[in-house]
DNA sequence: GTAAGAAAAATTTTT
DNA sequence: TTTTTCTTAC
């Protein structure tokens, strides 16, 4: 092993590395080497002599696992580095809550839900208690329930805490803790887990078996956690109670780039680490390597008007490089012709390869326009997000087979491929199947299995083609224990008839579908074989489920090593760099978000996201903004993002554009308007103001109605239906009272505030208000 | 019971 | 715009 490692660290990064006593909280700016710093660390203790298998180490991504794991090895070896417990909290907890099955209610080979299962199961409930949609709409259950879960928060709680109670009933859905604990019931009665309840779970187990929790107090001699920013109170206390007894634990994380609260992580835990573990050591890598000091600089200045935040100076020690370069343009198609320019410019400077760069938005709608320009253009690309791999319907169907075949209890997949490929069992066999199912208390599968016993009432024909379908799937479910998985995958994908389904035509869509599947094949054929590389005999179907469940799109990268420019949200560009990025769709209501401008504190996680995706540049950022974007089918006029006036403008350079070739004469006077509004949008003070004076000063009216019927102006107006002051009911929010209504770009809107829920404004075309006395 | 076609609705981020 | 749900005709 080389010793000499901890000389490639510097001072800061060398005492987060070596202190290995206590407790320490590892504050990593952007860039500022936190892998180095996790690895070394993880070498550092082995040399020390903890063994492989007493270090736990917690990552958010699968990937991230995978690398810190590769580049251990490289350092400590492979045949050390493969003992080590490295994975996401998901893996890592499911992987032990297999292994104490006996323990938890659920069996080894429980199945994972994702979150389209569970809103499926979910909106099943509702449809067996007859209730309506609207009143009880399938995401905000789905959104409780999950919030209920990672704040452990179990069913029984839940039912008698007065709070949530009184809370529903305020909501108009008073049944929630009704479904929510259905929602439990059935998932346990399919053998199933959702992603919540695996960290649920994993609590639920360390409290009633106390044996369980010590027997992994022991084996954790240190405990290791990554991007502790995005953990939620599940993740939170599962970590407590491991470092428990010997507290040597080291959290390393960015509360400036904390980015997921929507899915429940608490920023409070790495504020509040000291709280926690009051004789913790706080380390701050302060110096940051990867970026220019302008872009720095720039970050710092954005990041500087957040208030939640725990002190530090990020530096760079690196060249000044270029100013942050603003595009503004004037449609989104416009954008996407601007950003291609620039890159094809970067690209011939021979400095930069299309790898090296990467375009960053805030949605995945807006990779469209910009995929049809790089077409256009001939930029290779490369698309992250969206439909993942695994998402795919024809994918999926296989999956659920396989599902199924393991587990018969795992409802939704069976509700999934009972009739696909279609095999005339309809949706009111189905539904007679369920209704016995529920009056009898068992699953389906059981119904299944003893039709007579249960008198399902269907004819003859439907109760043999109901028996087929049985004996297909128990036929192969014989097969799991003692068949490689590989092999009866491939047996289930030519007996279920799903690659004719998959290729029933021959356009490119069916011809993709078949790739896919034999892709899915070719994935279970490689799982196969590592795993008896490492010695197992017999690798079956369940394992691989198990695996696979747990992988997203990002871990699924095949063409990584061809020179393509990236696109992705900026969330999925977390933890990565490229050397010149493009922010695009910078502005209101798209970024920061229309959903998150009326609360403080998502407003500064917007914030932090564009922290974040400024600070995946290295040498080169720029910033797009359009006058008109289309979205939801129509065009929207759009103004510049607030997060803009956020950077220091001494950091910022205006694009000089050229009239570029593509641009229609109609706006050829769109640099003189764009000077006049960039030396107001700076000249103004007001905050408030700013945006929709300078929609109506500076754009000349008349050109406006050319473009557009509609004017920009914000009009208060007197609405008939909702005067100031009534109260109102809104799907999400609850019940609010009206401040003001107002018509812009020809919407009416409502400004309503919804007490805990905030202010919020809404167009009243989207939002379904009731008024309510 | 099925499939296509029409109408309506919803538009964020994801382990 | 795309996706989901409803309707209608086979």
């Amino acid at each position: 092993m080389n010793f000499n490692f901890l000389n490639d660290l510097n001072e800061s990064q060398r005492q987060a590395v070596e202190y290995i006593d206590g407790a320490s909280l590892v504050i990593a700016g952007a860039g500022s080497g936190k892998t180095r710093v996790l690895t070394y660390k993880i070498a550092y203790l082995l040399t020390k002599g903890f063994p492989p298998s007493s270090i736990l180490a917690l990552t958010f991504t699968n990937k991230a696992a995978r690398e810190m794991k590769e580049r251990i090895a490289q350092i400590v070896g492979e045949r050390t580095a493969r003992y080590l417990w490295m994975g996401t909290f998901h893996s890592i907890f499911s992987r032990i809550l297999r292994n104490e099955a006996q323990y938890t209610g659920y069996s080894k080979n429980f199945t994972i839900y994702d979150s389209s299962d569970s809103s499926s199961l979910i909106k099943s409930i509702l449809k067996e208690r007859n209730l309506d949609t609207k009143v009880y709409p399938p995401g905000l259950i789905q959104s409780r329930i999950s919030t209920a879960k990672n704040n452990l928060i179990t069913p029984e709680a839940y039912a008698v805490n007065i709070d949530f109670i009184k809370n529903d009933r305020q909501s108009r859905i008073p049944l929630l803790s009704e479904i929510y604990q259905t929602y439990c019931n059935r998932c346990k009665q399919a053998d199933a887990m959702d992603f919540d309840d695996l960290l649920l779970q994993t609590n639920v187990l360390f409290r009633n078996h106390p044996e369980v929790l010590e027997k992994y107090q022991q084996l954790f001699q240190f405990i290791l956690v990554d991007e502790y920013q995005d953990t939620n109170f599940a993740q939170y206390l599962i970590i407590k109670k491991l470092a428990e007894h010997h507290e040597r634990i080291c959290v390393v994380g960015d509360d400036a780039q904390s980015i997921y609260s929507f899915r429940g992580a608490n920023i409070d835990n790495i504020l509040q680490f000291r709280n926690a573990y009051h004789d913790a050591r706080i380390f701050k890598l302060e110096q940051n390597y990867r970026s220019t000091q302008t872009i720095v600089n720039a970050a710092n200045s954005l990041i500087d008007k957040n208030r939640a935040q725990i002190q530090k100076t990020i530096f760079s020690e690196k060249e000044i490089g270029h100013p942050i370069k603003l595009l503004s343009v004037f449609t989104d198609y416009e954008e996407g012709m601007t950003v291609a320019e620039h890159i094809l410019e970067l690209y011939a400077s021979n400095n930069y390869r299309y790898a090296d760069m990467a375009v960053l938005y805030r949605t995945n709608a807006q990779s469209r326009i910009l995929e049809e320009t790089f077409r256009k253009q001939g930029i290779p690309y490369r698309i992250y997000g969206g439909l993942s791999f695994y998402q795919r319907k024809e994918i999926k169907d296989v999956i659920a087979y396989c599902r199924l075949v393991c587990n018969q209890n795992d409802e939704e997949a069976l509700k999934r491929i009972i009739n696909f490929p279609a095999r005339g069992i309809g949706e009111t066999t189905v539904g007679k199947l369920v209704e016995c199912a529920q009056n009898n208390n068992v699953g389906i599968w059981e119904v299944l299995t003893n039709l007579n016993k249960y008198n399902v009432p269907v004819n003859a024909g439907t109760a043999s083609k109901l028996n087929d379908f049985h004996n297909m799937i128990e036929t192969f479910s014989k097969e799991v224990e003692i068949k490689n998985a590989y092999e009866l995958a491939v047996d289930i994908v030519k007996n279920t008839g799903l690659l004719n389904e998959a290729n029933f035509d021959h356009s490119t869509e069916s011809i993709s579908r078949k790739e896919n599947i034999e892709e899915f094949l070719k994935a279970i054929h490689e799982f196969c074989e590592n795993k008896q590389e490492e010695g197992e005999s017999l690798p079956i179907l369940s394992d691989f489920l198990s695996d696979v469940s747990l992988l997203t799109d990002q871990d699924t990268d095949k063409d990584s090593m061809s020179d393509k420019v990236t696109l992705m949200t900026v969330h999925a560009a977390k933890g990565l760099e490229f050397k010149a990025v493009f922010i695009v769709g910078m502005e209101e209501e798209l970024f920061p978000s229309m959903f998150r401008i009326t609360n403080e504190r998502e407003l500064e996680e917007e914030r932090r996201l564009f922290y974040v995706a400024i600070t995946r540049a290295k040498e080169r950022c720029f910033i797009s903004y359009a006058k008109s974007r289309f979205r939801n089918g129509k065009t929207n006029f759009c103004t510049p993002s607030r997060f803009i006036k956020d950077i220091d403008p001494q950091f910022l350079e205006f694009s000089q554009e050229k009239e570029p070739a593509f641009q229609k004469k109609k706006y050829m006077n769109w640099d003189d308007e764009v000077e006049n509004e960039r030396n107001r949008f700076y000249s103004e003070t007001n905050e408030k103001e700013t945006y929709s004076e300078a929609q109506t000063t500076h754009f000349a009216p008349r050109k406006l109605k050319k473009l557009d019927q509609s004017s920009d102006e914000k009009i208060i107006t007197d609405n008939s239906s909702f005067p100031v002051g009534t109260m109102v009911k809104h799907q999400l929010f609850g019940i609010g009272k009206v401040l003001e209504t107002s018509i812009s770009n020809g919407n009416e809107k409502a400004s309503i505030d919804f007490g805990e829920k905030g202010v919020k404004s809404l167009l009243l075309k989207f939002a379904k208000l009731e008024v309510v006395k």
